[in-house]
RNA sequence: GCGGGCGUAGCUCAGUUGGUUAGAGCACAGGAUUGUGAUUCCUGGGGUCGGGGGUUCAAGUCCCCUCGCCCGCCCCA
């Protein structure tokens, strides 16, 4: 990502207001369903992805920032510790260690967190992006997953996103799974040489994915493969038929894709995908994720199920920008306090104070020479009223209050000054 | 990680076969206008020409390296 600056010239994706719009929105929403606020370290212990993604993942084999502990520390200069790539990783670790999943039912977390990736940045594909996140630990049931993706759909609702394609997919579990895999492979053995090489590099380490692959000639070399949801056994398939019938239950429209696949090894069970229909194909996901059963026993807690998202504020953003989505900005001023001269400057300054503190958004200059360049200001601004301080009225103990939409102007005592304002904002309501 | 394109003022850009002190428009600041903004006129501040090295009497311009952004892959969000 680049620098997120409140400066209206700055791209969509890097205007701060744009920025704080999208994550308080998602903290609401998140709330309103029962998640609480968790953050994880950005640096942990590189084993902890490794164990947890996959040592094959493309992800943990040349996408993580490495990171050396400093040369006084034991461990030396060894590169031990790691950005975090994702963050369920991270959020498990937690929970195993603080011992959460012991005495608490229904855990359910939610997060905003820069992720790190090692890549050549492009639109929509950075090497650090911020991913906003919701995990529920605990619960196995079905409606669980149903809930996760309803959430992420009610959000991009929430947001004003359409054109939003839900993709799901069962990726079976520990049980099912290999034996899927194997099958696989050797359907992929027979077709070997006739394949592209990037598939046939991948078809060990990844079978699944390949049967991805955006080959012409692999697409239609892979077209009958074997696939995973004739596979699954009697627990995954009646868990991906009850997703399903809740999904449809919840009028949440769907897509089933056997060949959707992520990125991580830990996924079990349903996995799935949010595809934004205006952005180009390679950027189209802008959120995913899945249940992972085992990844807190993985890490050495008690056995228990865990099921999450993530999107990426980016991703959405641009999403935003592609459908001309209009977010608010950054709240102006309502009224200015000017002074005529510095000898007055505090008193200007307490009476905006006044104003402040009845919660009107108010403007006060540090420096000004001269009343012409506040009135300036004030039209740069916005603002609906200008409380001038000083001359004549002020020695009778009374502002100069100028409406700028209308520009009648009066003078009111000092001390009325706000509730005077006040009453004509309101009546202006 | 692989292949390609582009980096000149805050922004959009010009800059000839290498040749004085690198320009324009917009934006910004000051003044005309010391109790009231939008027009106009005048003046001004701003640049490591992405960075480093090389060739040359002379480099924004040519060569090499590097960084950043953008595009296509791999992969992902």
């Amino acid at each position: 990502m680049g620098d997120v600056l409140p400066v209206s010239q700055q791209p969509f994706l890097y205007q701060s207001a744009n920025w704080v719009w999208l994550k308080r929105e998602f903290s609401a929403w998140c709330e309103l369903h029962g998640y609480q606020y968790v953050e994880t370290p950005v640096v942990e212990e590189l084993e902890l992805f490794k164990r947890t993604s996959g040592e094959t993942s493309d992800i943990v084999g040349k996408e993580m920032y490495l990171v050396k502990r400093s040369s006084g520390e034991a461990g030396g200069d060894d590169a031990t510790l790691a950005l975090r790539p994702e963050g369920s990783a991270g959020v498990c670790r937690a929970v195993v260690e603080h011992g959460l999943a012991k005495n608490a039912a229904g855990l359910k977390f939610y997060y905003i967190a820069p992720m790190f990736r090692s890549e050549r940045p492009q639109r929509g594909r950075y090497r650090q992006h911020t991913q906003m996140g919701a995990e529920i630990f605990k619960e196995a049931s079905a409606a669980a997953d149903v809930e996760m993706i309803a959430m992420l759909a009610g959000f991009y609702n929430r947001i004003g996103l359409g054109d939003i394609t839900v993709k799901i997919n069962s990726v079976g579990d520990a049980e099912c799974r290999p034996r899927y895999r194997e099958k696989l492979i050797q359907f992929l053995e027979i077709l070997r040489d006739q394949m592209s090489e990037d598939s046939r590099n991948r078809m060990h380490a990844n079978p699944m994915r390949a049967l991805d692959s955006k080959d012409d000639n692999d697409k239609r070399l892979f077209a009958d493969a074997p696939t995973i949801l004739d596979h699954l056994n009697q627990d995954c398939a009646d868990h991906f038929e009850e997703v399903k019938q809740g999904l449809a239950k919840l009028g949440i429209a769907f897509e089933v894709n056997p060949r959707l696949v992520r990125g991580l090894d830990y996924y079990t069970k349903t996995a799935f995908e949010f595809e934004c229909n205006t952005l180009d194909g390679a950027i189209k996901v802008i959120g995913g994720g899945g249940r992972y059963d085992g990844l807190v026993a993985q890490l050495g807690g008690p056995s228990t199920p865990g099921v999450g998202f993530g999107t990426s504020i980016e991703r959405t953003l641009l999403a935003l920008e592609s459908q001309k989505i209009a977010i608010p900005a950054f709240p102006t001023p309502r009224v200015l306090v000017a002074y005529m001269d510095s000898g007055v400057k505090y008193d200007a300054f307490r009476i905006a104070e006044d104003f402040r503190a009845e919660d009107i958004h108010t403007d006060f200059l540090y420096q000004a020479k001269n009343l012409g360049k506040q009135m300036k200001h004030a039209a740069e601004q916005g603002v609906e009223y200008v409380v001038m301080v000083g001359g004549e009225e002020w020695e009778r103990g009374e502002v100069r209050v100028k409406n700028f939409k209308t520009q009648e102007q009066s003078d009111i005592p000092k001390e009325s000054a706000v509730h005077y304002v006040r009453g004509r904002m309101a009546g202006k309501l």
